[in-house]
RNA sequence: GCGUCUGUCGUCAAGCGGUUAAGACCUCGGAUUGUGGUUCCGAUAUGCAUGGGUUCGAAUCCCAUCAGACGCCCCA
């Protein structure tokens, strides 16, 4: 035997059983990103790798480890890791700082991250976002939360954690990262490695150590007080509550993560996620915040932004599959031309036919259609002379024939009752 | 990149150094050439992820490789 080909490691097929989540999740997100006057785009699966070095950020794991790169022609070219950076292009080489604020824009595709696959994790992933460019209030932000909320309860998924938080400006935050630099230096030497690593890299992310030693270095008196301290300037702590006080009027819950920092520089003042206590350890389905510096850092006219994304392979598994859906009809006949005619005929109304294909017996033939159909209709050679079909409900064994002509609104009628 | 566990038919599996490699489901055929979902018979792994080794003898023990699951890091 000639040795099969495998898929490649975190990568899966999405086989037609599971087809019709996906077409679930495409069809809420357009029903209700519509709602709220975004429109898809669509950008090319890979970029200049320049894109994600200066658009995601090069201190981040995602472009440092986790990018498919490639030469071609003298080029560096990447499978895109996210979809913000080449939206944000698509937005500055379009010209769209032209077109009236807000431009809202929502796409859905495959991303690409070169990681350890594990549950909730795959190195070809999905994902929906939505991107809203021009607006610097605080109702952006609210709006843009909303409509991740509101996407999916659609989806029936309500038991969800929102959790927001603020980064500041990068002047707040300068200072801030300053302070938990200096109260940390003296304890430098009993933080893990991963800690010292992120020490320089991104102090923020000290905070959320997972490691008990590290955790007690952070419960300190003198180190909590920093920790806690309200760093943001006013003008960010103001955008803050504003944003919260509208998800307060449109009675989202949320809870404050002092923690929650993201892994994208691009990130200021608004971050959120949002979470499911039903989905192991990669947990987050929803994640995103404001950018307002990333269109200018690509070369665009200054310009505010919010959004977030979501991992369609994490919203199926919270989804419970749908049943299987039964054939409206399966005709059982041994005269296949006869057979031919009448599921194109039934086709061509609007149901959903199939026939034997290759001359089993008349049992077999029934047998199948018992399994995937509804209804038989059973077209011997005493009907077909007739001009006559024999309905059989094959939930109920209800059989009765019929002429042809009334076959449609016979189908039609047991299909509604 | 690191750690833990796991690879026996399309699927779920039994087997734990000597078996003819159980069983179940699915699929296919027959009982049953116009009546299925129940039943009954039958078919389907010269092979146990791959490659080495230990042994008289390996699916079973050892090593390596590959793959998968889960976790760390990080992220959706």
């Amino acid at each position: 035997m000639t040795k099969i080909i495998h898929v490649v490691k975190g990568t899966k097929d999405i086989l037609p059983q599971e087809v019709e989540k996906w077409q679930n999740l495409e069809q809420n997100a357009l029903e209700i990103f519509t709602k709220y006057g975004y429109k898809e785009i669509r950008t090319p699966i890979f970029e200049v790798t320049e894109l994600f070095a200066r658009g995601v950020g090069d201190t981040t794991d995602i472009v440092n480890k986790e990018m498919y790169t490639f030469e071609k022609s003298d080029r560096s070219l990447t499978l895109r890791p996210e979809n913000t950076a080449g939206v944000v292009r698509s937005f500055i080489e379009n010209g769209m700082s032209r077109l009236s604020a807000p431009v809202k824009l929502w796409y859905k595709g495959p991303m690409f991250r070169y990681e350890r696959p594990q549950a909730g994790r795959q190195r070809q992933f999905h994902q929906v976002g939505v991107e809203l460019f021009g607006i610097k209030q605080p109702a952006a932000d609210a709006e843009v939360i909303l409509l991740a909320v509101n996407y999916l309860k659609s989806l029936g998924l309500n038991d969800l954690e929102v959790e927001i938080n603020s980064l500041g400006c990068p002047s707040c935050r300068e200072e801030y990262k300053k302070k938990i630099k200096e109260v940390l230096k003296p304890e430098f030497d009993n933080l893990c490695e991963d800690c010292q690593n992120r020490y320089e890299k991104n102090p923020l992310r000290l905070l959320d150590c997972k490691v008990e030693s590290c955790k007690a270095i952070f419960e300190k008196p003198e180190i909590k007080k920093v920790i806690q301290s309200d760093f943001i300037c006013d003008e960010c702590a103001q955008h803050f509550n504003d944003v919260k006080k509208y998800l307060d009027k449109m009675n989202i819950k949320y809870v404050v993560n002092k923690l929650l920092v993201r892994g994208l520089d691009y990130y200021n003042r608004t971050v959120f996620e949002i979470k499911s206590n039903n989905l192991g350890s990669q947990n987050a389905v929803c994640g995103g915040g404001r950018y307002d510096s990333l269109v200018r850092n690509l070369g665009g006219e200054d310009t505010p932004a919010v959004g977030w994304a979501m991992g369609m392979e994490r919203l199926n598994s919270l989804i419970p599959d749908p049943e299987e859906k039964k054939l409206d009809a399966y005709i059982v006949s041994n005269s296949s031309t006869d057979a031919f005619e009448l599921a194109e005929e039934l086709r061509a109304e609007g149901f959903n036919v199939e026939f034997d294909l290759s001359n089993k017996k008349f049992t077999k033939q029934l047998e199948k259609a018992s399994k995937v159909a509804k209804y038989a209709l059973i077209l011997g050679e005493d009907e077909i002379v007739k001009g006559q079909v024999s309905v059989k409900n094959l939930e109920t064994s209800v059989q009765e024939t019929i002429d042809r002509k009334n076959l449609r609104s016979k189908l039609e009628n047991d299909k509604n009752s």
